[in-house]
RNA sequence: CGGGAUGUGGCGCAGUUUGGUAGCGCACUUGGUUUGGGACCAAGGGGCCGCAGGUUCAAAUCCUGUCAUCCCGACCA
């Protein structure tokens, strides 16, 4: 099997080096490149298609819930960033300055947008004048810059795409509800569409959006044990609103604040989607948003008929699926290796002996089960392989999140298992900002989310013993 | 911002110790034979060795500086 050694070698096993194993998988399955700014990713076109898809899939249900798509300018005045203080506070550190036109120097320089709320709200300030102009719902897809030290593909870059809605409401209890509405299209997307469990929970202060009262957040596990922080959805209350003046005439006719929400999900969901499925022979790609959901490769094609039948059963399934035909000269084999990395859900074989027989062979990405179909039956027989392999993902990370999440109940339990067992841990907490810190401090993790749905595990905080007040969602986090 | 590693055709590397005309594998191009798990044969094309100084008759190799990338931590989506 001197081939097999070979796949084998192309990619760093999981195991071996996770990390290393992650950055071959982004390049090697061409999903992006690097460019020569340090964190600027070239999101290459199967990754695009991959964004494209997601996009789409969101965009979709956010149109579903009332929102409309706007588009801002990429640059804000530093007068602009300022008017909030947590927040300015929060991303001054990691903005990228704009203080030249041409060779003249700016009068006031612009920074490339880390984040457009202040945008967001001096344009409300122009438009919200009486409570019949609210709500609005607006959301932007677009691209935004944050200067970071350390960058990885998707996880962390220095330019990111990305979709932030902004919304204002007439009253608190209302952006109350769009808070956690959006954060519940986040869970149902990544859960549904990209076959990634999540736990929907709150963020503790510490955690929280810089400028926000509350944040909301879904969080995934990823194969390491690590959690990934997929989609936020934050509540401003009026902060916002009072920084930039945004006033409107109420139903009552004083005048009031309205307020405030955002909420955002990026191409990081792609490192989740990579590191949640993947395994050691490269990307596993969740058919609903895969850019090929069935890739047919034909076998012995100059043989009679076969590239022409292969043709024809791509053109069958074009109506009920995303189907590419490789006709390129490369080996069978080599072809079978190249979508296994690019993790195409379904491939579909056709060779001499199976246009004798009338049917084709199927083998699923996920367990590699083949199976021969007869060529009349696969209209019907692909649509339920490619939704047998999203359950089937689904089903795989949840039952390994499951297996590699513990309750702990006290302090030494929770060093012991922090620093032996990869995974998340359930645990009480007093609601206190130093047990927070000495969790992090010695124990090495940090808080993940305050579940909305509360399981009580114990009595007493973990790391103080004093009355617990909710449990918490700890551990090490990318 | 700390710790570690690496920069040599597109990719992966050897060559650096001991200075002496840049090499290998893969990929690429052309022709032919092949095709059910990364095919084979033959003939080709492509690199001032990250960058800038310095030492030397001579630098990929020695010295100084610098930049970049990757990994591990601290901070953020």
């Amino acid at each position: 099997m001197p081939d097999k050694q070979k796949l084998v070698e192309s990619i760093t096993s999981m195991d071996a080096d996770f990390a290393q194993w992650y950055t071959d998988v982004v390049i090697k399955s061409e999903l992006a490149g690097y460019s020569g700014v340090r964190g600027c990713m070239i999101i290459r076109p199967y990754g695009t298609a991959l964004w494209e898809n997601i996009r789409n899939d969101l965009d979709g249900r956010f149109k579903a819930t009332g929102h409309e798509n706007i588009m801002m300018p990429l640059f804000i005045p530093e007068s602009l960033l300022q008017k909030e203080k947590d927040h300015v506070e929060g991303f001054a550190p990691e903005v990228a300055w704009v203080t030249h036109g041409g060779s003249e120097l700016l009068a006031e320089r612009l920074c490339v947008r880390p984040t457009s709320e202040t945008v967001f709200c001096d344009h409300y300030a122009q438009i919200i004048h009486s409570w019949r102009d609210l709500p609005k719902l607006y959301n932007q897809w677009c691209s935004v810059v944050r200067w970071e030290k350390t960058t990885r593909p998707f996880l962390r870059t220095t330019e990111f795409y990305w979709q932030e809605g902004h919304t204002m409401h007439e009253t608190a209890q209302e952006a109350w509800d769009e808070t956690e509405r959006m954060l519940g299209v986040y869970a149902d997307f990544a859960e549904q569409s990209l076959a990634i469990p999540v736990i929907k929970g709150r963020k503790t202060d510490r955690e929280k959006f810089a400028g926000a009262e509350a944040t909301y957040t879904i969080e995934a596990m990823m194969h390491d044990g690590k959690a990934l922080q997929s989609g936020t959805s934050h509540y401003f209350g009026d902060g916002f609103a009072r920084a930039f003046d945004i006033q409107f005439t109420g139903r009552d006719n004083t005048l009031q604040y309205p307020h405030q929400t955002s909420w955002g999900l990026s191409t990081r969901i792609i490192g989740a989607i990579i590191m949640t499925h993947g395994d050691d022979s490269g990307l596993v790609m969740p058919p609903r948003v895969a850019p090929v959901q069935v890739m047919i490769v034909p076998v012995a094609m100059h043989k009679e008929g076969v590239l022409e039948k292969a043709e024809e059963l791509r053109e069958r399934l074009s109506k009920a699926c995303r189907v590419k035909l490789d006709v390129s000269d490369y080996s069978p084999g080599w072809k079978f290796a190249e979508y296994e990395m690019k993790g195409v859900p379904l491939r579909l074989e056709i060779g001499p002996k199976d246009i004798e027989k009338n049917q084709c062979v199927l083998v699923r990405r996920d367990s590699r089960e083949k199976v021969f179909v007869p060529l009349d039956q696969l209209e019907t027989t692909v649509p339920e392989l490619l939704e047998a392999v999203q359950q089937g993902l689904f089903d795989k990370a949840l039952a390994r999140r499951e297996s590699m999440t513990y309750t702990v109940t006290d302090w030494a339990q929770m060093c012991r298992t922090a620093a032996e067992k990869p995974g998340l841990v359930k645990a009480m907490w007093c609601g206190g900002e130093a047990c927070e810190q000495k969790l992090k401090d010695e124990a090495g993790v940090t808080s993940r989310c305050m579940p909305f749905e509360q399981e009580k595990v114990g009595e007493a905080c973990v790391c103080c013993g004093g009355a617990a007040e909710k449990m918490v969602i700890w551990g090490k986090a990318y």
